[in-house]
DNA sequence: CTAGGTGCAAAAGGTTTGCGGTTAA
DNA sequence: TTAACCGCAAACCTTTTGCACCTAG
């Protein structure tokens, strides 16, 4: 819950691009680095009514905007699904399970991206890895599954 | 143009999934292959009409997702702008230009990729790798610009 | 004080769907 | 012959926008 190093980040990190600090802008950050998982726009703004009612998702939405701008969290998209934000802004790649549908982090080598990058001509200043599939949890009840029905 | 081999993997495709040949899916088809560059739903229609002008917009969504089911074409996505539909299906990543807005092919050495999967538990079935920056054109263009301006 | 931010409701933009008529196998 | 497919238009869903009011600095 609200710690203040989140906060001190947030503060420093609006001032450096002349934005103003609001009380929900505080909260939207709040929300997405307590639970550090990947929650959809809709699901940020249910969480943050519990401790503001009367904000709204258009408010939501433009508070995320910026702190995707202040470069504080991430945008994740799957497809053409909502997008999902992020408070890790360690270099990662995700994880989407095709059945429960959670993201989950997923670590890089470093090295080994300069590898996949494309050369001759192009400047990379971003990059994205997704991977799809089971995750542990469904996976195991996917095999569970097939040892009962054969 | 539409040569006999795209015909004949289509075919053999939709006959495997007991789809249907129209000459609908065979010009969505067809056009993809023949330019093999990353065009939106839209773009694709706007070809396929120049040879079926009646052709609906609708239509040109239900093939481009049979033709994806039938695993002859790959959607790419970017954020959330419009999808992109892509005929190569070889495993390899995008790189897209901030500038121009195009999309470039990018050859992945193979067991790299292996090294970036997730461990312990997870299974795997697709992974997309999406790069962004400038491609050779804009960037060389940028370079220029910036000599001029100093 | 006032530029910037919020809340609301409506619009936008891409994609999907329901339905009556058409067609490949 | 008939299940699958097409074209159309309307619906859908996420995201953005315009505007009047509010508030942080």
């Amino acid at each position: 819950m609200g710690n203040s190093q989140n906060k001190d980040a947030l503060d420093s990190a609006l001032a450096g691009k002349g934005l103003r600090m609001t009380r929900q802008r505080a909260l939207v950050y709040e929300v997405l680095m307590d639970e550090g998982d990947h929650p959809t726009a809709d699901e940020v703004h249910r969480r943050v009514r519990r401790k503001m009612p009367t904000i709204s998702l258009a408010t939501v939405y433009n508070c995320l905007e910026k702190l995707v701008e202040c470069g504080l969290i991430r945008q994740v998209n799957r497809d053409r699904e909502s997008s999902r934000f992020c408070g890790n802004m360690r270099e990662h790649g995700h994880f989407h399970c095709n059945i429960c549908g959670a993201v989950f982090d997923v670590d890089l080598a470093e090295p080994v991206l300069e590898q996949l990058a494309p050369k001759r001509g192009f400047r990379v200043d971003h990059f994205d890895i997704t991977f799809r599939g089971l995750c542990p949890a469904c996976s195991q009840e996917q095999t569970a599954g097939n040892r009962r029905t054969g």
